[in-house]
DNA sequence: TAGCTAACTGAAAAGGTTTTTCATTACGAG
DNA sequence: CTCGTAATGAAAAACCTTTTCAGTTAGCTA
């Protein structure tokens, strides 16, 4: 199988140093496989399926390697804000669907004016923002209402 | 001390058929007293100058309350999103100092067109979104840099 | 004001999550 | 292939949050 976007991945460990493990590659499937936020807890289960023995611990330093190397961003959630979807690096926003929790990322950012109005109004300087969008993907909008 | 910040807050709770109680009380005074999101243990520390026994269980039930009350709104922080700052209720958003933590509530918003266009790319319905902003406060900017 | 009762509280325990420690393993340079 | 170091998993510790439960308190009624 080979996955352009795995491979991609997997060669900013070793672009930035760092070893290509297998724990390491089974997080990366794990990460691909979905479209949504994974906790750690779920990523070492579906990691599972690479990398048997796969320990909890290592996906929290992994993630936290990635998170470095802005391969993944922890995204905030209305419970607990400790999911996690793969990521471009630099200045990105991901939009959730509040049903099946699919996400996709927005690359641009039009906060430009209102972020200068925000600074005029507080006296801040503004320095960064953390924006999360909800929504329901357009599977979701076909589906008939609460399932499950 | 008659202050009036303080006795509108208190009357949201009975307003809504809830008991106005010492610990509730010493938890309205311990968010008014800062401006900046506060973790349900630093409001229980606070809160015990008012209320000595002070439970922690006691805070995240009157936390939780407060929430459905629009009485406060959880921040999302970089590190963890557990903090808590007082909040207008309705759809406003804060700023956080990220020298001093600082907390400024915004009003306004004004994310309709770029949320528009974010519609339009992903095919996504859209129903709400996270943001908060992070900036250095007017104090803060004059202070000289890292301190502490 | 005194009495009553449901709402509320704190302590303790349970349940989760995240971090630290440490002996062992495996990547990958040489 | 060999070796040194980065990385790993298990166990334990440290945290954080929720549940349970017996006792207390707020606020209504008389
Ligand atoms: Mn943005
Ligand atoms: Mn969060
Ligand atoms: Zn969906
Ligand atoms: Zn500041």
């Amino acid at each position: 199988m080979m996955d352009h976007r795995f491979d991609t991945l997997a060669h900013e460990f070793r672009a930035h140093g760092h070893k290509l493990t297998q724990p390491r590659r089974a997080i990366l499937h794990a990460l691909l496989a979905t479209a949504k936020p994974l906790s750690p807890a779920e990523i070492q289960q579906r990691g599972q399926d690479f990398c048997h023995d796969l320990g909890l611990v290592t996906v929290y330093r992994t993630l936290e390697l990635m998170d470095a190397l802005e391969m993944v961003r922890a995204v905030h959630l209305a419970d607990g804000c400790h999911g996690y979807v793969l990521a471009t690096p630099g200045h990105t926003h991901h939009v959730v669907c509040e049903r099946c929790h699919a996400v996709i990322e927005v690359i641009g950012c039009e906060l430009g004016d209102f972020l200068d109005t925000v600074a005029t109004r507080t006296g801040y300087q503004i320095t960064g923002h953390w924006l999360e969008i909800s929504g329901v993907c357009a599977d979701c909008q076909h589906e008939p209402p609460h399932e499950a």
